[in-house]
DNA sequence: GACCAGGCACATC
DNA sequence: GATGTGCATGGT
């Protein structure tokens, strides 16, 4: 599928954020939510000088929740920032590069307990801001893998994230390589679900994914 | 005007 | 454990 879609699209060039920081509040911020109206939201923050540790630390809750506003959900996505910067605060020093000085199992399960953090947030944390060897399970993955017959729709994340897993060799120390193809493949996902397997629409004649066996 | 977008927490059965 | 609901803007 990954040799298919990357011949089918090319590389995606995936989420170029600034920082680590930076990935990690658009991966909140992109909660059921389209990323153009993320990048409105990231730009209100640039302009308020806002998107630092320290300064979304210290902000007010509404006041953050009005420069974040065009990416939806506002007031709830106010609140898990400042849940996330609070947790990295007290946990890892309010640096993500200290952060990243962990191993992936025990940062994904801190991660989750953070309010608003779910499987997905915490993964695309750890594979797009820290480049931990996490796969990414999205809505996208999840339609295209059943509608191609290669899962249940109503598996739950973790069963999506070990098929994909399970899919690639044993790497032992150097899973570190994993980072760049879990990258682009996620990515290529993405991609496809948003040109090709799209919501009501059942049949797509040139899918790339045509003709593959599950 | 309907549908969709790189979820999550919470209530209810 | 499965299912339903609120949250909200902006593009197509």
């Amino acid at each position: 599928m990954y040799s298919r879609l990357l011949r089918a699209f090319g590389p995606q060039d995936w989420w170029p954020g600034d920082s680590p920081f930076e990935v990690a509040v658009g991966a909140i911020l992109t909660q059921n939510t389209n990323w153009q109206n993320v990048e409105r939201a990231i730009a209100n923050l640039k302009s308020a000088r806002a998107l630092s540790v320290k300064r979304l630390h210290g902000m007010d809750p509404a006041e953050l929740a009005g420069l974040i506003r065009p990416a939806g959900y506002f007031n709830v996505k106010a609140v898990r920032l400042k849940s996330f910067v609070h947790y990295l605060v007290a946990r890892h020093g309010g640096s993500m590069a200290r952060m990243s000085r962990k191993p992936w199992g025990p940062l994904r399960e801190e991660l989750l307990e953070v309010h608003g953090v779910g499987a997905e947030t915490a993964d695309s944390i750890l594979l797009y801001a820290l480049e931990k060897p996490v796969f990414v399970i999205d809505a996208y993955t999840k339609r295209i893998l059943s509608r191609h017959g290669v899962m249940d729709s109503t598996s739950g994340y973790d069963v999506f994230q070990d098929m994909f897993l399970a899919a690639f060799p044993p790497m032992g120390g150097k899973a570190a390589r994993l980072v760049p193809l879990f990258n682009e493949y996620h990515a290529l996902m993405v991609k496809l679900g948003k040109d090709y397997c799209r919501p009501r629409h059942p049949a797509c004649g040139d899918c790339p994914l045509d003709g593959m066996k599950a």
